[in-house]
DNA sequence: GATCACGATGTAACCGGTTACATTGGTCGT
DNA sequence: ACGACCAATGTAACCGGTTACATCGTGATC
């Protein structure tokens, strides 16, 4: 393997002259500065980053907690991080972590083993041991997406609850009154928020909540097409059903179908995330439209604000979603 | 920050016997394995990883090059590459490339330079320029699903021909004598391997050949919509269309429909991986299954081996693939 | 009792860069 | 002519582990 010492004995210079020409070639003659030139192409040589992350400390390596990757909008997530990461010189270690918390613990050692910066955490939940870090110094991680309550570092969120909200009012406003929802898991706080904007709009409307309306999910197409059996099969179904994501809401709309039912002229369905498949759903999906890769792109932007030491005190971002009106959703049937 | 020597000065030690303690507990002897052990805990001590590996040479890190992540058949494939990874000890780097060359290679640069130690392509494309590596060494690559027809490593992939063959006879079983095809990217060895099954079919049932029913596409949602408006708008359309991916062939259910046309009972439409959403779709797609995740830990499973030095030559694996029969597709209107 | 083998531990070189500090030689001012 | 100063370059310590080799003590063997 060709290592700087080589490069140095055939340039007839010194390693250090060999490591300033390439580092900070405004410091060394013109003249050695060519001949070195010339050795690293004759060797061919790359300097082995491993040593130089090593000794600066510095891996320029972030590790991205996805809890599920196969989950379209988390793909677009990752697709704003890996870009931003690229363009600011990081690379990304892209963990699945299924949302076990010791596989997020494991691979959030990476960072206490050096062999990472630092951490964008997607879902709400601090990875690491309280004493990874010396008291005072800031935790290397943001938390994004679904974020923890008093999250000990920088959180990019959407407003879900004045979301769910509005999905809600406009449900409301086309005439629905038995409105159900098919949530996401029980303890993530994104539930908590979405079912809080869902009773602000109900209770605005003076629509009386009934908890039995209410089905638990996992984001899942599959999860979405069981929850919604249940509604279907009632001898009262709603209709209307906001889902948590569009995911849910397609196999939501694939059981309202199979039981005969149709969409939106027996059942409206309103999703979350606005995926790429939305648009070609049948009908097309009434959504939330969220930023996902601007989730991603910020993320990585102000981790790298913290890791670089340019972040003041930690930052909340909120960012902008939109309701978009596609055909899955309708005036009930008289 | 704790590091070797804190460690042995704590247990009154050298350096090599907090090492060997470590890493070959069965050398030192039970009372300084105790004392050392007490002092790791005491101190908090993690080994920092980044000096081991950079000792080592080995970074226990793979790259793995994806053109597009947002795509679902990928996100599973890399689920399956996260996992084998993490069950063997090895990190994974995934880079989002786009089918970019230059991104390629700039990722692919990540094992030139050791900070990973090989790559996992999925794309049909050696990122790798000639010279990288010195003659005789074998490439620290494995090439998976979209493989080199002469790839100068290991490759895992699908029996294409075989599997668009069997889509097609099963079409053409049903009764349909015009049957449309959306393709994927002109360059790719899946096109052209998938087409060549299709020839094969219709040439089996003495079907000619019509060019005008073979349209572009790039696997996306949106190409297959626009595809299938080609087809769908003409005088003739087909009464079948074959698409190389589900998420072009859910792409092209939507605007048949859209044209007021109903699917199968005017067109029927297959696909190709059986993606989570094949299932939900309406009506639900016939395709072919690919085992997306194994295409991942088998891509890992070949890597380690050449990069451990077990593998002795270069293996070529074709992994199972299976029909998926679904409402898609049906006997044509007479 | 001297020799030897062996287990346990210590010493220090090494991986491949970076960089503080030392050294050299030349320019400039007085 | 002499010292101050500076640019260019070299020397070597350092990052934090691993490991070849040296050393030491103990018990077995002849």
């Amino acid at each position: 393997m060709t290592n700087i010492r080589k490069v140095a004995e055939l340039a007839g210079v010194s390693v250090a002259t060999v490591s300033r020409t390439l580092k900070s070639p405004d410091i060394v003659s013109p003249t050695t500065r060519d001949k070195v030139l010339q050795a690293v192409n004759e060797a061919g040589y790359k300097p082995n980053l491993m040593a130089v992350q090593f000794r600066s400390r510095r891996t320029h390596n972030l590790v991205v907690l996805v809890p599920t990757i196969a989950n379209t909008f988390f793909a677009r997530v990752i697709s704003g991080i890996q870009e931003e990461a690229q363009h600011r010189g990081y690379g990304v270690l892209l963990c699945n972590t299924l949302g076990r918390e010791a596989t997020e613990a494991m691979y959030a050692s990476l960072v206490t083993t050096r062999q990472a910066d630092g951490v964008i955490q997607l879902r709400a939940c601090n990875p690491f041991p309280a004493d990874a870090f010396a008291p005072g110094t800031p935790l290397p991680m943001v938390n994004a997406c679904e974020v923890l309550d008093d999250a000990p570092c920088p959180t990019i969120r959407l407003d879900n609850r004045e979301a769910a909200r509005a999905v809600t009012e406009h449900l409301i406003g086309l005439g629905h009154r038995r409105i159900g929802m098919i949530k996401g898991p029980r303890r993530s706080p994104l539930t908590r928020d979405r079912l809080a904007g869902y009773h602000d709009a109900l209770q605005a409307a003076g629509i009386a909540l009934d908890e039995s309306l209410l089905c638990p999910g996992d984001f899942t197409p599959q999860s979405g097409y069981e929850a919604a059996g249940t509604l279907v099969t009632r001898d009262d179904p709603p209709t209307a059903i906001f889902c948590e994501s569009d995911e849910m809401a397609i196999g939501a709309i694939s059981r309202i179908k199979q039981a005969g039912l149709s969409v939106p002229g027996d059942i409206s369905v309103a999703g979350f995330d606005d995926i790429a498949f939305a648009s070609y759903s049948d009908p097309p999906l009434t959504t939330i439209a969220q930023p996902a890769e601007a989730f991603g792109r910020q993320a990585v932007a102000m981790l790298i604000d913290v890791l670089e030491e340019r972040a003041r005190d930690i930052q909340h971002a909120v960012l902008p979603h939109e309701l978009v009106i596609r055909g899955s959703t309708a005036t009930p049937a008289a």
